[in-house]
DNA sequence: AGCACGCCGACT
DNA sequence: GTCGGCGTGCTC
């Protein structure tokens, strides 16, 4: 039997149902270059639509009559190496996902290829006739012909009707068209045109020098190219005057030649005085050494450093990281998405300077991948970014930290839904890389981990300049019900402002909802507007006048009237704006400062320089005033309302409330002066609150934990939703209730597992499809994982279930 | 999922 | 007779 060489593919086309390696022949011409982690484009399918794919692995077999060739390859090089595949293939059993979407969720956006399918007319003139033997073939030929031959299926589609795809089919059938795809990349290299000299300096001085009256310029360009070397033309005629023609004429004369040299683009980063020596207090050497420790250890080993707000996290972290490189290892540094504190990025910048590459929010996807292709080269040594930087190509990992690491946007919102942690942990302990997970309020679960002894547990109690904790109030807002105050704030924080006010300190008052938006409501029929697609109320958007959907996008313009009713419209919810109308009116003329999604994109750094610098009295805000943020004159604090992420259908409502509470208070009194926090509650009494008002973690932690064991949430169990959509809610439904026996049979020997639902998601219908889930209470491991892959490869392929889909979660939210 | 092949009802 | 409807099965 004949044998050739034979790669293993994995297939963007192929849907999670059928996902698995496709087998291709390595055409001889491709043979040198088609290795594991290059992307190709494949023939699949019945139809042998092109499509995208990427090498798994490579090896010789049979020359099977069935096996289709290679088309092409995409990459010069592989975008992947070994440890990033075994990734790829960890993510798709653990996130129920396809091999290709887990290799596009690793690698940058601007690397990713966009396809383009471009019908073009074949050159045979003959067979143009038989066009008229297929049916409209000869309008489709004519408007092909009229477009130079090739058009894309849109244009072809606008301009002969819905019907184009079959017509093209047949008309390819016959010979006439054929289909090419194109496969462009998000984002290309940038190159920039580099001049030398070329010739030796002496020669060249000489030629020109000879010239310098007629043609000054050309000896001008010399003389610099004779001290510098190399270098950009466009720096050349900027220092020497010189036009491009100059230099094109010196090319011609055989003076100088160009070339082309790949140009990064890369952020500048603002010289930094290098940072000095990092001092560590007692308790910060103590965790320090600790973890160095652990670093020595050869399985990866997970820490949890517990500090209090204000502890001095950030200074260990510096420590380690250089300790790390000295060891000759690379670490990455993961912050949560808010804003990439610009505090820390100045910090690492200090101390690392170009052995840094910061990948944050605010980067464009050219510079994020810049940043990526430097990674790759080892031209970096420190990775500080958010979520998807876990993905950064580092060679020789030694350590991860995750700082705040409860915080949700370490979860991915879109699938795969892979949290940071669990990437994390898989990369730590393949690599032999240790994990510290840093916070003041960690999650229950890493808590817990660090109590059972999974988890190496490292705390930091004491405040960095000792100062002391703020006094907390916490203010009972049905008093003020009672008392007729329909205000956002009651008279105990109106009292602290008042004295804040006095004494020319600033105070930071921050309301606990998602964005400004506000909702829009009849003030006669109490008629709502909802989106048209999915189950939820629009929300207004000062901005553009507009109402709008936030989980499908859909806009219109907001109307005056109610469309039911002819009645006024009004405006309802807390936004910022109210906030701070009503501080207008309870202290005219008072600076205020608003900061939310509505005030300008990327004005936020400015935003806190203007408090900080004009002092300005009082800053509103949303969650992001209440990260990280470091101000002396701040003495006060008020939450307005504590109870809104309190009462939200979801296990981890606790645990974020309580977080975000300690964080809040935290902000005050970081300076010399002794701070005060006031949190308005319509639930003074919730332990929660009572807790988050003392600072006090440990209690928390301890009637949660009880709380999660009672109800088996995580860690206890792990809670796997399995979610059905279609467009017909009947169907979707009864589809739903099969999930849910089915799930009950394939764990009846397992009495450990609860089967629940189904029940409709927290959003019925999205995007016009109506959703219900079924929960699996469980554990997250390899069997069970399997039976709920069988699960949905086998609802997939169940004709009864057309039309309709189905995926999988686990520990998420929502 | 996306596509071709195949087997039946409304037309020339 | 044949065009096109959708049900069925496969994807290296």
């Amino acid at each position: 039997m004949e044998t050739a060489v034979i790669v293993k593919v994995a297939v963007s086309a192929a849907p999670y149902s059928i996902d698995k390696p496709y087998d291709y022949l390595v055409p001889q011409e491709l043979l040198e270059q088609a290795v594991p982690g290059v992307r190709v484009t494949v023939p699949f399918g019945r139809g042998n639509r092109e499509s995208e794919g990427i090498i798994l692995a490579r090896g010789s077999g049979e020359k099977l009559p069935g096996l289709k060739p290679v088309k092409a390859l995409l990459d010069r090089e592989p975008v992947l190496d070994q440890d990033g595949i075994s990734l790829a293939l960890w993510m798709r059993q653990r996130y129920f996902c396809t091999m290709f979407e887990a290799v596009k969720t690793i690698l940058p956006a601007g690397l990713w290829y966009q396809f383009r399918e471009v019908w073009c007319l074949e050159d045979d003139q003959e067979g143009r006739e038989k066009a008229g033997t297929v049916k409209g073939g000869t309008t489709v030929c004519e408007a092909l012909a009229a477009n130079g031959g090739r058009c894309d299926l849109e244009t072809l589609r606008n301009l002969c009707g819905e019907k184009v795809p079959a017509v093209l089919k047949a008309l390819q059938k016959a010979g006439l068209v054929r289909c090419e795809t194109t496969a462009k990349q998000k984002i290309s290299d940038r190159k920039r045109r580099m001049v030398e000299l070329a010739v030796s300096a002496e020669d060249a001085l000489a030629l020109t020098e000879a010239r310098k009256r007629s043609a000054p310029m050309r000896y001008e360009v010399v003389r610099l190219l004779a001290s510098t070397g190399r270098a950009s033309a466009a720096d050349i005629c900027y220092f020497t005057g010189a036009s491009m023609q100059t230099l094109r004429g010196l090319e011609k004369a055989g003076i100088l030649a160009f070339s082309e040299e790949e140009e990064l683009r890369v952020p500048e980063m603002k010289d930094n005085e290098p940072g000095p020596p990092i001092e560590l207090n007692e308790e910060q050497q103590a965790a320090f050494e600790a973890v160095m420790e652990l670093t020595a250890h050869p399985n990866g080993e997970v820490a949890l450093l517990h500090g209090v707000t204000g502890s001095g996290k950030t200074q260990v972290y510096l420590r380690l990281v250089q300790e790390v490189l000295r060891q000759g290892k690379t670490a990455i540094v993961l912050v949560p998405e808010i804003v990439l504190t610009p505090q820390m990025m100045r910090k690492f910048s200090s101390y690392f300077g170009g052995d840094v590459a910061m990948l944050h929010s605010s980067l464009r996807m050219t510079e994020r991948y810049d940043q990526w292709k430097r990674i790759r080269r080892g031209e970096v040594r420190v990775v500080l970014g958010t979520r998807s930087a876990i993905f950064a190509p580092l060679k020789n990992l030694g350590l991860i930290i995750m700082d705040e690491e409860q915080e949700g946007s370490y979860q991915s919102e879109n699938p795969p839904r892979y949290h940071t942690r669990d990437v994390a942990k898989y990369l730590c302990a393949k690599h032999g890389a240790t994990l510290l997970l840093g916070s003041a309020t960690p999650t229950v679960e890493t808590t817990w981990a660090a109590e059972e002894g999974a988890y190496h547990k490292l705390s930091l109690r004491r405040r960095y300049n000792e100062s002391a904790l703020p006094q907390v109030l916490v203010a009972d807002l049905r008093e003020e019900i009672r008392e007729g105050n329909s205000g956002l704030i009651g008279h105990v924080l109106r009292e602290e402002l008042e004295k804040n006010l006095a004494a020319g300190e600033q105070s930071i008052l921050f309301l606990n909802r998602r964005g400004s938006s506000r909702y829009v409501l009849c003030g006669e029929c109490g008629y709502v507007p909802e989106c048209p697609r999915c189950s939820v109320p629009m929300t207004y958007h000062s901005a553009n006048g507009r109402l709008m959907c936030h989980y499908c996008g859909h806009s219109q313009r907001a109307f005056e009237t109610c469309p039911e009713c002819g009645g006024i419209m009004k405006h309802i919810g807390a936004g910022t704006q109210k906030v701070e109308e009503e501080l207008q009116a309870m202290f005219p003329g008072t600076g205020i400062l608003r900061m939310d999604a509505d005030t300008a994109a990327g004005s936020h750094e400015k935003l806190l320089d203007r408090f900080e610098k004009e002092r300005i009295p009082i800053l509103l805000g949303t969650q992001m005033v209440a990260k990280g943020l470091d101000f002396e004159n701040v003495t006060l604090v008020g939450v307005l309302s504590a109870d809104i992420s309190l009462y939200v259908d979801n296990y981890r409502a606790a645990e974020r409330t309580f977080s975000l509470l300690t964080q809040v208070v935290g902000r005050a009194g970081r300076g010399s002066k002794l701070g005060r926090a006031v949190i308005q509650t319509y639930t003074p009494g919730n332990d929660v609150i009572q807790s988050a008002a003392r600072q006090d973690y440990d209690s928390f932690y301890k009637s949660e934990i009880r709380m999660r064991r009672m109800r088996r949430y995580p860690p206890f169990a792990d809670l796997f939703t399995l979610t059905v959509s279609g467009t017909e809610e009947g169907a979707v439904l009864r589809a739903a209730a099969g999930v849910r026996e089915q799930l009950r049979k394939l764990f009846v020997q397992d009495s450990a597992v609860e089967v629940l639902g189904p029940a409709p998601a927290p959003v019925l219908k999205l995007n016009n499809r109506f959703r219900y889930r079924c929960v699996l209470v469980g554990k997250n491991d390899k069997t069970t994982r399997e039976k709920i892959s069988w699960l949905l490869k086998d609802f997939a392929n169940d004709r009864a279930n057309r039309g309709l889909n189905i995926f999988a979660d686990c520990n998420t939210l929502e």
